[in-house]
RNA sequence: GUGCCCGUAGCUCAACCGGAUAGAGCACCAGCCUUCUAAGCUGGGGGUUACAGGUUCGAUUCCUGUCGGGCACGCCA
């Protein structure tokens, strides 16, 4: 058999030739960056460039004929038909036949591999994402940071990055406390001690839950004498504080510490480690997992948050002002100084926060990126300015901000309110809609876009289901290729010319725009954009497949034909893959 | 009140960081199963991109203002 050239990614291949016309034909000084884009028009070609228009301007030329010189300037290309310059000096590319035909032979070849790149070779990024209080169960919020971080990594990985997913653990702060105590204070409860329970403590069921686990396995091993808490609760309730009870809640934790002892540190360690594994245990049954979960609490421990501080301090960018210690962030860009250690010694959340990110200077990630709930978009400043402060360089951490998911059922919106603890847990979702069409619906709007999710829709299995609508395609084509007696190998020799129908063309172009929209979600940090291709993929197969038969009796034609259609089923179930979605050989 | 984000078909959303006639899905209407899965396909109508200015060859995209919505403004995390 000849040797076959095999066909580049085609796209950076038109780069390159318009780069070399543009170099060769244009001042050396001249500054070109050669855009690419897919035109929405067939009759536009398969690739178009405003290069010429871009540079008109600067080397004051009519765009349209440094349009045509840049033509005549482009190298010779064995899979190029032709090339025109159309509307105000667009240059227009479009591409043989011959080039999209051979192309599959490529996509099967290279396999799982098709749709890799290599944009980020070489460089290490972290992604950090969820970080939730292991406080209480996971709620939808949670799921759309999972879903959406996740599904970033993977593509990240796909794009030639080496990815280290983290979750950092808030084991060491008030809210910790704040459920440890709430968490005593129903095994009281069931111990026969009674009080009002605090309005700011933990309301759920789960932390009763909890309670109930450590009541069976102990009796009354942890009630110790109180008496002390008893009566704080009792005055508290009857001082009717109304609003912020903050003070009481710190008052309450610090007596819980003194009647417990050694054992609160039991009590706590409980309650983390029983949270953390629900965490950890819901997540992974949602695809989602880490390489690292990052404990705040050892940032005390090896004494890195009194280091983080203590540089600041050097840098003279601390002071003390009623009886707190403030970090003048505002030097850096923030709306107001911030505390770091508050006027009963504690550090806050941001003073760990600050050491936390020292820390991942440290390790020496080429990219950081936290993927933070928008809620938070008020505290970049002074993360930002911390970072700055301590002379590492901000552009290497990026927030990725996502917004809230409103969940609908009925065409209502599903109330949510975290204080009663009424709120849908991602647990819930997931067992309602199914893994794949959470994962899949997380992920169909742009990250910083408001996010409707329609339970009604999620769960129908119909047509309007997205997910079905792109796995169904999948099944389809499994089904089909079960239903033959050959061999992928014999794709090997499939004739691709005899793929020349139009709808056959557009699924190899098609095919060829994998990896760039690969490339464009990792760059963009928009994994929407898979879905989004991964249901225009579905829906010419479907169009493709109800207008040909491919179990033809003349061989060629259903090798070939066969073949396609293997390399669909190929890049949907690795698209799915990346988005966290299962690829079904039957539905 | 101040800051950030958003406003695109009846609904939910795209539009490859300024490009060509702004695209899908749903809903609505009319068709397609004795043939590889009808969870599918084919055709149709639907828009002053919130509004008013500005920048330029060219604006949904950038700037200013107005209106409308979301979020944030702790010695919580």
């Amino acid at each position: 058999m000849a040797t076959r050239i095999i066909p580049p990614n085609f796209k950076a291949h038109c780069i390159q030739l318009l780069d070399q016309a543009a170099s060769n034909l244009l001042p050396p000084e001249t500054n070109i960056h050669v855009e690419l884009s897919r035109p929405k028009q067939a009759g536009h070609g398969d690739y178009a460039s405003n290069l010429a228009m871009k540079l008109a301007k600067h080397l004051r030329q009519n765009p349209r004929e440094l349009a045509q010189a840049l033509i005549k300037a482009l190298p010779e290309s064995p899979w190029l038909e032709k090339t025109e310059v159309a509307g105000g000096g667009f240059i227009n590319l479009f591409l043989k036949n011959t080039a999209k035909q051979q192309f599959l032979h490529t996509v099967l070849q290279t396999g799982e591999l098709f749709g890799q790149s290599s944009l980020g070779a070489g460089k290490t990024v972290q992604v950090e994402f969820v970080s939730a209080n292991p406080t209480g169960p996971l709620h939808v919020g949670h799921g759309r940071g999972a879903a959406f971080g996740a599904s970033l990594a993977n593509i990240l990985a796909a794009a030639g990055y080496t990815v280290a997913r983290e979750f950092y653990v808030n084991d060491a702060g008030r809210q910790m406390d704040i459920l440890t105590l709430s968490t005593w204070l129903r095994y009281l409860e069931l111990n026969s001690l009674f009080f009002p329970f605090p309005g700011s403590a933990y309301q759920g069921q789960y932390v009763i839950d909890m309670a109930t686990e450590i009541y069976r396995a102990h009796g009354d091993r942890y009630v110790h004498r109180s008496d002390a808490m008893i009566q704080k609760l009792t005055e508290a309730s009857s001082l009717e504080t109304g609003g912020s009870d903050d003070g009481l809640l710190d008052s309450l934790i610090a007596t819980a510490k003194s009647i417990l002892g050694q054992d609160y540190a039991y009590l706590h360690n409980l309650v983390l480690t029983e949270q953390l594994g629900d965490c950890r245990n819901d997540l992974m049954e949602f695809g989602v997992e880490f390489e690292t979960w990052f404990s705040e609490q050892s940032l005390f421990d090896s004494g890195m948050v009194a280091h983080a501080v203590h540089l600041l301090e050097e840098k003279k960018l601390l002071y003390r002002q009623d009886g707190a210690v403030w970090f003048r962030s505002t030097e850096f860009g923030d709306e107001k100084d911030r505390v770091v250690q508050r006027e009963n010694g504690q550090y806050t959340y941001f003073a760990s926060d600050i050491a936390y990110h020292l820390n991942k200077y440290e390790r020496g990630f080429d990219h950081m990126i936290n993927i933070w709930g928008a809620d938070h978009h008020g505290y970049i400043p002074r993360v930002k300015g911390a970072i700055e402060a301590l002379s590492l360089n901000p552009e290497k951490l990026e927030i990725a901000l996502v917004q809230f998911a409103v969940l609908y059922r009925n065409g209502q919106k599903v109330s949510m309110s975290t204080r009663s603890g009424d709120f849908v847990t991602l647990r819930q979702l997931r067992e309602e809609v199914g893994n794949d069409a959470a994962r899949f619906f997380y992920v169909l709007r742009k990250s910083d876009q408001h996010l409707d999710f329609d339970l009604d829709l999620a769960k129908s299995q119909s047509n309007d289901n997205p997910v079905y609508y792109v796995q169904y395609a999948h099944a389809r084509i499994c089904s089909v290729l079960a239903q033959w007696d050959g061999t992928p190998a014999m794709f090997a020799t499939a004739d691709t010319a005899l793929l020349n129908d139009p709808a056959e063309l557009a699924l190899l172009q098609k095919m060829i725009d994998f990896p760039d929209t690969v490339e464009a979600a990792a760059r963009e940090r928009a994994p929407h954009l898979i879905a989004f291709y991964l249901r225009e993929l579905a829906s010419e197969f479907h169009s493709y497949y109800n207008s040909t038969r491919f179990l033809v009796s003349e061989e060629a034609l259903k090798i070939v034909r066969l073949a396609l259609i293997s390399a669909i089923q190929q890049i949907l179930s690795k698209g799915l893959t990346l988005l966290g979605v299962t690829s079904p050989r039957e539905m």
